[in-house]
DNA sequence: TTTTATTTTTAGATTTGCCTAAAAATATAT
DNA sequence: ATATATTTTTAGGCAAATCTAAAAATAAAA
């Protein structure tokens, strides 16, 4: 069993070779876990011991298979409590990380999983970011953005909704959008934030409230 | 801000004193807690130092007012989780403990009061033990027993029930049952658990599904 | 009321995760 | 290529929470 240090550890190493790819300097990962280099060196080995990191001195390291996988679970964790508290405990997107920093660290596969099946198996987070499957596994790999986000003649394809409701579900039925749909933006206007895009040829016009709920990845 | 080892200790404190009377000695916290009596005098100590116990040399201890008010807010999130565990992720009365030990420890107030009216604000947990509002006090002290375990003769009156279905709730409704409604015990038969009661002037006889579900404070 | 047993505390060690300060390795600049 | 700067590691220490073993206080028994 991890201590909770280690466990930033991991996610910490995981997200900086995502970031700056593969090999992870101690002073970077010194500064995103906001502590000395030397306490750094000394979890290193401490996790290259246990078979979760491999590392050289001075040359950085590097998660193992299995410390990916480790890691892609406590992120599991970490996100799909940020989907508990924004959908059903009302928390604005933004205020959710702190939290769930807290509750990623939980142990209980049962809890996990059954979480999971409550919130009825969300592929992304608030934030857009994609949730690791049970074994730990990303299908949807890259980060995926609202669609107000999308500047003028970029397209890509639905991937999620923030809103849970009724309502919402019946507006994005009426234009036929679900996941999969391609939408392309045609036209961004500031003095309302509305944005106009095209979809199953044809052109709509979404207010800010509809496109920040609307979770796109770019083509 | 407290360590999870200091709000073990409080809690622990909190319940022995409850059982067993004001002060808690020693070797009985080092049993609760599972570890050496000398870790528990040193912890006291340090609990002491921050006013939240009080104690004096091989005379036991007791909690002050702030550490009492600390143990039943760290029980309220206990008690709060194992609800939501059983009503929300359908996990069983009996395997909820483990979890919510972790649970008590998340630190967000929001959290705790968010997630207490996602509940319907529950007064009782699924072991039919009192939980206490967000202030920390328990209206409700007793803890209340399933209809299952009273004896004959005994009477009571309804505190809570553990099912949140709308059938369940049905059922209750045919039978006049509510918050406050008095049930006594007219006979118990053993060969299928099912009991025999007077309600509202009526006899009514229940199976063992339905008389587990329904908590009970004997007068 | 002594003696014996139990409980509680103290003293000193250990582990985990962090720290500072200095040394060693690597990278950058003149 | 040598000097300078930066990065990383080592060495030694500290606080929290635990432990064992021994001493001190209290309780129970002869």
């Amino acid at each position: 069993m991890l201590t909770q240090s280690e466990e930033n550890y991991l996610k910490a190493v995981y997200s900086l070779s995502e970031e700056f790819g593969e090999s992870v300097s101690t002073n970077l990962l010194a500064d995103k876990i906001e502590t000395k280099p030397s306490s750094v060196t000394d979890m290193i080995k401490k996790l290259s011991e246990k078979d979760l990191i491999s590392y050289q001195k001075y040359q950085g390291c590097t998660l193992t298979a299995e410390g990916k996988k480790k890691a892609l679970l406590i992120i599991r964790k970490h996100r799909l409590w940020e989907v508990f508290l924004v959908e059903k405990l009302k928390f604005g997107w933004e205020e959710v990380h702190e939290v769930a920093e807290q509750l990623e660290h939980i142990q209980s596969v049962k809890l996990t999983n059954q979480l999971d099946d409550f919130l009825d198996n969300p592929k992304i987070d608030p934030h857009g970011d994609p949730i690791p499957d049970r074994n730990g596994v990303l299908s949807v790999s890259k980060k995926s953005v609202s669609l107000s986000e999308l500047e003028i003649k970029e397209k890509g394809v639905v991937v999620g909704v923030e809103d849970g409701s009724l309502d919402f579900f019946n507006f994005l039925n009426r234009y036929e959008i679900g996941l999969g749909t391609e939408i392309s933006v045609i036209e961004k206007f500031s003095f309302d934030k509305s944005i106009l895009v095209e979809i199953n040829n044809k052109e709509v016009s979404f207010s800010s409230l509809v496109s920040n709920k609307i979770f796109i990845q770019i083509q």
